[in-house]
DNA sequence: CTGAAAGCGCTTACAG
DNA sequence: CTGAAAGCGCTTACAG
């Protein structure tokens, strides 16, 4: 029972003795207004029915234009906060009838912009984008050909584009301030190496509360390289607070550091949080759930998928709308690390 | 510098006064084949750069009938097992050009159905599917269809498909016997209420593990609905292990069982592995950094990822192939948990 | 009430 | 060496 070629709108056409416009028509939903006989829907709809006719969304797409589709380019899809990230805006942009195809950049420019190349000649409506920092070029001309595209987790100052992020400057230094209120007064940032504005942001909401302190605080920084292997960060990390003993907690901008810094912690034996305490960015089951619990500055994920989704729509079916952005609050849970 | 159409092989072939046939061959690398003259060719070329010129993909789908497209079907992309074989599957999938599309059915057989039926539509070349157990007939017909497909995870044993999953059943009962042999002797085996073969492997290779003892070991299985939430595996856990005095270990099945599991023993203040040793199905963060951190059956997800894209791609390029299976070894990881 | 025809942007057998 | 033409499976303005 297989067929090479699967059946088409002609293949019902011929059935009914009918053409192929007027099958188009009732299979799309427009039989009352292009008024057709109810006998005649009725009968082109059995028929596809009984042939088992499965409309061509790739024909479809090449005549209207639309592909329903959207372009998710993410830094890794393995990471948890992407992962989540991914699933709302599946579950979003399921509820328009849109699929999401995605990418993972490594935060890695040559791959960034080869998969939005791709991406491009694949006709998606829309592109949901993590960026990395060199890819500001390529996306002003996403901008410039009118393409719909959002911003997330960053984006470019200099770039007028939507976006839907968190505000990583209050986030930092409501955390910092946090420690400090709790009596550290040594704290480590560890950050990523980056000029990208997420992490410049949150490496001056720390500093913003350190200066607010009297100078008897100190604070300090480490700025892991971004191309660091997970072994490498962990490494650099250990051997960082292993020769820095005045060091009373650490504070890491994002899961993955705060996850290597765990390890790096363990590895050195450090008492969480008697000898060392400890906060990150982002939430996960390790630092909920690890022993002690992890205190996390955490980003309301879903609402950040639904929006950055909500805007991809609208700027879909309305080209000429303008840029909208979004900062949304990061959350602090308080846990048993500080 | 906005255009509403993009730039086509006709405008190319315009530009140099040529066919769009010929442009089309050298566009394709067909330019020796064809034997056009290499100052046409270069022309060519440079024209498509100038203009900016981007294939239609949409266009070439349609036409050749290839989509280099694969359909990954799995229950949850934020769960940490199911994104990092999305992670695996894309990069392996990108070596040969291909690009993937995903969805979540939440193990719901209505939303797997019509998540296969919506992917279907859209042509893919190939699916990469995590089945829910409801879903055999239309697997069923997929496979009649010709259409490549690969089961992961699990499969039907009624089914010839290919799939590629794991020695459910050695895992199992090898890390049950590994409960036996550091003297654990009632162990609570927290499994899914499910019919489907990797859930009974489980279970069969942990009851043929208990029965290969005496008497005086003694078993007990607690089977949670896999509709619940969260919560309720939490709240369902804790209860029965409260409820049990006797019990000296849990084996969970899976990773959120598992971390469910975790939640559970905190809120009981079970200490681990004194109270109560705990093993688990899958890796993660939690598992590996956790304090005590857990001992686990290791499924190889990149191998598995790897697999899977393998046979696809083998079997888009040969539709007759036979179906192929593969049984990958889990590997015990042996933490402080036990 | 219904259909012939054009066209979305490609590829490719066929012809010369 | 190169091109005219057909066709992939749809949708839709136009005509009657």
């Amino acid at each position: 029972m297989s067929h090479m070629r699967s059946v088409s709108i002609k293949d019902i056409a011929q059935e009914v003795g009918v053409s192929t416009t007027t099958v188009s028509f009732v299979l799309n939903g427009k039989a009352k207004e292009k008024r057709i006989s109810d006998e005649l829907k009725d009968k082109i709809l059995k028929t596809a029915e009984r042939l088992n006719y499965r409309p061509n969304q790739v024909a479809r797409g090449l005549r209207t234009g639309q592909t329903h589709t959207l372009g998710l380019i993410v830094e890794d899809i393995s990471n948890p906060f992407f992962a989540h990230l991914a699933r709302f805006v599946e579950d979003e942009a399921d509820k328009s009838g849109y699929k999401v195809m995605f990418c993972s950049t490594e935060n890695n420019d040559e791959k960034a912009i080869s998969l939005l190349y791709l991406l491009r000649h694949r006709q998606m409506d829309g592109f949901i984008i993590i960026p990395t920092s060199g890819i500001e070029k390529e996306i002003r001309s996403l901008v410039n050909e009118k393409k719909p595209v959002v911003l997330v987790d960053r984006y470019f100052p200099s770039l007028d584009t939507s976006y839907v992020t968190v505000d990583n400057f209050k986030g930092a230094s409501d955390g910092t301030k946090l420690l400090l209120a709790k009596g550290y007064k040594h704290i480590l940032l560890v950050t990523l190496e980056s000029d990208q504005v997420q992490m410049t942001e949150r490496e001056r909401g720390y500093k913003e509360a350190m200066s607010s302190k009297s100078l008897a605080e100190s604070g300090d920084i480490l700025r892991i390289p971004y191309d660091l292997t997970h072994a490498q960060m962990v490494k650099s990390i250990a051997s960082h607070i292993d020769a820095s003993p005045g060091i009373d907690s650490a504070f890491f901008t994002t899961n993955y550091l705060g996850v290597a810094g765990l390890e790096a912690l363990r590895q050195l034996k450090k008492v969480i949080p008697d000898q060392i305490a400890v906060l990150s960015f982002d939430d996960n089951d390790l630092f909920r759930l690890g022993s002690p619990s992890i205190s996390v500055i955490s980003q309301p994920i879903r609402e950040i998928g639904k929006k950055a989704v909500e805007i991809i729509l609208s700027l879909i079916s309305s080209k000429s709308e303008e840029p909208r952005h979004y900062i949304l609050k990061p959350e602090i849970v308080e846990r048993e690390s500080i």
